[in-house]
DNA sequence: TCGACGACATAACATAGGTTAAACCACGAT
DNA sequence: ATCGTGGTTTAACCTATGTTATGTCGTCGA
């Protein structure tokens, strides 16, 4: 047992029994190694597996038949990915290696394994699942009713705070592996216009974007420009969970 | 027993059994009717209840700090709602009748006895997830990278497929109760834009718009201006399903 | 019957952001 | 060292869509 890429990660919900943590070792296959860039499974292909992210980060997206494409949602380590595409024999959006990867892959055939043999880890998933959610209703409203700049200062600091959970330190001239044109396909903009609104956020003196990676230098000032509200992160874990746990005890 | 909105609702995806009915028929409360216009819950306040929709359309949006709003959902008779916020603390969006409605509610924390109780019900649930999320990837597409003739028609198709599953009948000059402002809202447009749109569209007979409603005149046509690729909708319900069925057999 | 209100319609004008194009820069492969 | 490729930068120009404003229409409550 020991290294599971999903263990470390369900238990940043809830200390999980041995026999929690066996069931879910004995879901995961091999970690596969992606390159960046590579394409972990295109659109329309079939959904026998979602994964963890282990190392490094992924991206879904959807490419439009007029060759435009919409990036649909960013992972960072300990992400898990595909748990949308449970209710569908085909993926219904694309999903790339954006920085060299290692992700693990558990056939979804199994989570029946999981709802009936574990309350715990069911709610974990649900857990996870509304999360996911939140998320993308929140991308919604960036897309929907926010100028380019606050669309970009926004979903920066998303990043920053999904980072920090997985304990990445950004402070620290840490740089966050996007490139323009990844950006302007996520937030609906052209690159180039990702580019004049960088400069303008780089003039303030709150990132400083450059080849390779951008590097946030005043969160607090990007999340006034975003009108930020960190609350459709904040999930309720031991609101949610600690009935469950009380029942394991009970029983 | 008998009249349980939400059975009807599940036995879409599958045949219940008579335990599963008990439990869900005992989980679900009185109807609430509501009004059109009324507020059904805010932003902020406490996520005691999901709630199936019976009659009626209801939407779900968040108001900005600048006076503007977005609207992230639309609900017809049969949705389910809320279960997004499961695993939060408080509504991160607001909840408002469009028409005269009535809704059922279920206390969120009973979720727990469906998932120690059912395998069926669980798999139910979590592929009600998946679709909601599928939806709102959808519209994530829609906002991002689509021209407003574009985002409108595939709104419309969308919602007439979603009624179709209902069983209602859209072609019999069924008209959709969705004001121009509330559309523009959803699609991150102004209300003047729709208004423009509409009149192109209208010159083309493919919609009737007028006073208290949409009337589709030609779906195919309107599918062929949007790019409408239904995928997103089709769930695989028996692939999903038919092995939590033949355990229930074997065991 | 009146008034008030909300939805619809249309016009004139303003602008955020798209498009095209051309340099430039860094870096990995040969 | 050199080339090619992908990301960045900048500029000039363009257009889809927003804004403001004003008027009409239908409906509902008093």
């Amino acid at each position: 047992m020991g290294s599971s890429c999903i263990i470390k990660h369900f238990e940043y919900y809830s200390p999980l029994s041995d026999g929690d943590k066996e069931l879910l070792d004995s879901l995961e296959k091999a970690p596969r190694a992606v390159r960046k860039n590579e394409s972990v499974w295109q659109q329309g292909s079939p959904t026998e597996h979602f994964y963890t992210v282990s190392k490094g980060w992924v991206y879904a997206y959807r490419n439009m038949e007029d060759g435009t494409r919409q990036v649909l949602d960013l992972f960072v380590p300990g992400d898990i990915v595909g748990l949308r595409e449970f209710a569908f024999r085909k993926r219904i959006s694309g999903l790339n290696a954006l920085t060299d990867a290692e992700i693990c892959p558990f056939p979804k055939k199994r989570m029946v394994d999981v709802f009936s043999q574990s309350l715990l880890l069911s709610n974990i998933f649900f857990m996870i699942a509304s999360r996911d959610q939140s998320i993308l209703l929140e991308r919604l409203v960036n897309l929907g009713r926010r100028s380019a700049k606050a669309k970009l200062a926004h979903f920066l600091v998303e990043i920053s705070q999904r980072l920090a959970k997985t304990n990445v330190d950004i402070s620290n001239h840490y740089k966050i592996p996007l490139s323009q044109g990844l950006l302007a396909d996520a937030l609906g903009l052209s690159a180039v216009h990702v580019n004049r609104t960088f400069h303008e956020l780089k003039e303030e003196g709150l990132i400083n974007p450059g080849h390779g990676g951008i590097e946030l230098l005043d969160l607090e000032g990007l999340k006034k420009v975003a009108g930020f509200d960190p609350c459709y992160l904040d999930e309720d874990i031991d609101g949610m969970l600690g009935e469950v746990r009380s029942r394991y005890v009970a029983s």
